[in-house]
RNA sequence: GGGGGUGUAGCUCAGUUGGUUAGAGCGCCUGCCUGUCACGCAGGAGGUCGCCGGUUCGAGCCCGGUCACUCCCGCCA
């Protein structure tokens, strides 16, 4: 016999009647009858039963051992009676009959419990983790994990991709995130960087000659934390093709994602191939936001002309428009009979928000003519009320919400209010997965706290210009080759067409100020690489953690991360970050500041 | 760095207008119990009400500060 196990605990039916097994596990949950002991044998698998009567020589240390502790247990397999059969359990219809209880190790009393499914504080889950991801549900939710890895990698090699490994101890970049930093001992006052991203590397793998590469890689920025963002370390599926062009690589995401969604999605619907593509432009139009949220059917329409037009007397919204403003218009289906408090709220809540608030119509029928109703109803004349109802496609019924400011405030709020509304009204489909590409990103953007020309996403970006006439546009006006991929209104991957061309990566940079050399300096290992023939290349990145967020539907990053640090950046289980003592300071030629209070 | 929320027993939470000795369920301990599967029954232990200060005859409750966790903004090419 095995030295721990015959079975597992999630094995044993009908069918091993009679049999002696030996199972090994944790004691789940006991139930004392004094006499009478019985208790849930428990391991990865499932969940066994097992009983012991009171002339048994274990009995006194079986009904004395806490919950949790790890036994292995030896006994024979019996039917249940039909009235004491568990439905619930798949094991649910036999017993074990102990007759050798064996302790393994021991549990001291928890400080939360692993039965049951409480919500408990996250500093406690966090410091005693292994007991968290004992439960049923974070242990799913690491399997599911696990498994949608694996098929990303297997699905990855079947397409010709090869797995490679990149470097953790890399160069700080200067653009991006702020950098994690490790002190070299060689080097006295010199630092490595973890990588925020394999993306040089990647693109070294393309010009090194290799054709498609993968990788799950980690990557580490030192940034503040959200539910949906690890502080420190996240994975991407990192992804590069050699000659390529923007459909190629959506070719080879799209049936990857459809696959993996269907195959893990909880039977949920999931966009067919190709994806929907939307250019940056018209989702901040349509949707006030570069991460859509589709399953949302309400779309924001510019209706700055209507009221333009004189027969709408709203001096206010005239005023913003008069000083470049715009306005926008945000249905809301079947709100009508809304009580006023239901609008008022939304004014009030947008006002919250940093927005001016919400201008709003509400819409009735009278005798076939659409009138406009609500504080600012009576400012539209028959005609632009008909506009309005054209251009935003409305319906009797409906009420439309006005958001008038410049465009980015505009697209700001009305996105904001847009999702908000579709949340309330209930009109977002929880029962499917909506994926689309966001394209055509502008190369730059304007930084208004710096008062400068900066990149608006990756700064090896292939612009979508004529390289001859580079310097001629305006840069705000340049596109780039660079793509986000969209579900259920998260972005879970970022991608772009790179730029291999060494004479327009310095024309690129020098739009955001840097100079050849500064190019040359910061980027050396990049442009030396592209200056011995590079092949055109692209590819994206998509995020692992909300993938499986998204695949787990959950809201928390932590809920699908198996040793996952709080907000504040600290690992409670491991204690990290910690002190280290002055020799391993004075080897790194590190001299700690205390930080004044 | 900024804003919001939370903090009462090991855990989940209640605690009225500021008023006697701060409660319940789960867990834990003791006893009883041979068919439970959230076993049951009886009893018991367990509290610096996050911490510091203030107001008050009196503070878990009001005020100021502070700490922790969390959510958001900034940040995340």
């Amino acid at each position: 016999m095995h030295k721990y196990r015959t079975h597992t605990c999630s094995e044993i039916t009908k069918k091993d009647a009679g049999a002696t097994v030996k199972l090994s596990g944790w004691i789940h949950r006991k139930r004392d009858h004094g006499n009478l002991l019985f208790f849930d044998l428990r391991d990865h698998f499932g969940l066994t039963q097992c009983v012991m009567e009171n002339s048994n020589s274990f009995f006194k240390i079986a009904e004395k051992i806490k919950p949790e502790s790890v036994v292995s247990v030896v006994g024979k397999v019996i039917s249940r009676s039909s009235d004491s059969v568990n439905k619930d359990l798949f094991t649910g219809e036999v017993e074990v009959k102990i007759s050798s209880f064996d302790i393994l190790s021991e549990s001291k009393d928890l400080p939360m419990p692993v039965f049951g499914e409480q919500d408990y504080p996250e500093e406690t889950r966090l410091k005693y983790r292994f007991l968290d991801l004992r439960r049923e549900e974070m242990h799913e939710n690491i399997i599911l994990r696990s498994k949608v890895i694996s098929f990303i990698r297997n699905k990855m090699i079947d397409s010709g991709f090869l797995e490679f490994q990149t470097p953790i101890l890399t160069a700080s970049s200067p653009e991006g995130a702020r950098d994690f930093l490790v002190p070299s001992r060689v080097h006295p006052g010199k630092f490595y960087a973890l990588p925020q991203a394999p993306q040089q590397f990647k693109q070294m793998v393309m010009i090194s000659g290799f054709d498609k590469y993968f990788q799950i890689a980690p990557c580490f920025r030192d940034e503040d934390g959200r539910a949906d963002r690890s502080p420190g370390e996240h994975y991407q599926l990192d992804i590069e093709m050699a000659f390529v062009e923007q459909d190629d690589v959506f070719k080879i995401v799209e049936p990857l994602f459809f696959e993996l969604f269907t195959k893990f999605g909880k039977g949920k619907e999931v966009s067919k191939n190709p994806f929907k593509r939307i250019t940056y432009k018209d989702s901040m139009l349509k949707y006030g936001t570069d991460k859509p949220d589709l399953r949302n059917p309400i779309e924001i329409v510019d209706v700055t002309e209507i009221f333009k037009r004189d027969d709408v007397k709203l001096d206010i919204f005239k005023k913003v428009i008069q000083k470049g403003g715009i306005v926008r218009a945000i249905a809301a289906p079947n709100t009508s009979s809304k009580p006023r408090s239901f609008f008022d709220g939304y004014n009030n809540w947008a006002k919250e928000e940093g927005a001016k608030g919400l201008g709003y119509i509400i819409l009735e029928k009278n005798k076939d003519k659409f009138v406009g109703k609500g504080p600012i109803g009576k400012f539209f004349s028959e005609d632009a009320i008909n506009l309005l109802v054209k251009a935003c496609k409305l319906n009797d019924k409906d009420s439309v919400f006005f958001s008038s400011d410049r465009i980015n405030e505009v697209e700001k709020i009305s996105g904001i209010v847009r999702q908000k509304l579709g949340k309330d009204l209930n009109l977002i489909n929880n029962k499917k997965f909506e994926f689309c590409w966001i394209t055509d990103y502008p190369m730059y953007q304007y930084d208004e706290k710096e008062k400068k020309i900066d990149f608006s996403h990756n700064p090896f970006s292939m612009p979508k210009t004529d390289i001859k006439n580079f310097d001629k546009v305006d840069p705000l006006s340049i596109f780039a080759y660079q793509y986000d991929l969209v579900c259920n209104g998260c972005e879970i991957s970022s991608g772009a067409i790179r730029n291999h061309l060494p004479d327009l990566m310095y024309k690129v940079f020098s739009k955001v100020g840097y100079s050849k050399s500064e190019v040359n300096s910061k980027f050396e290992g990049m442009i030396k690489a592209l200056s011995y023939g590079a092949p055109p290349h692209g590819g994206m990145a998509p995020g692992i953690d909300r993938i499986v967020m998204l695949l787990a539907e959950k809201e928390n990053i932590r809920e699908i991360t198996l040793f996952p640090m709080n907000q504040n950046a600290q690992d409670l289980l491991m204690g990290a970050p910690s002190d280290l003592n002055e020799p391993q300071l004075k080897e790194l030629n590190i001299k700690v500041i205390e930080k004044k209070k």
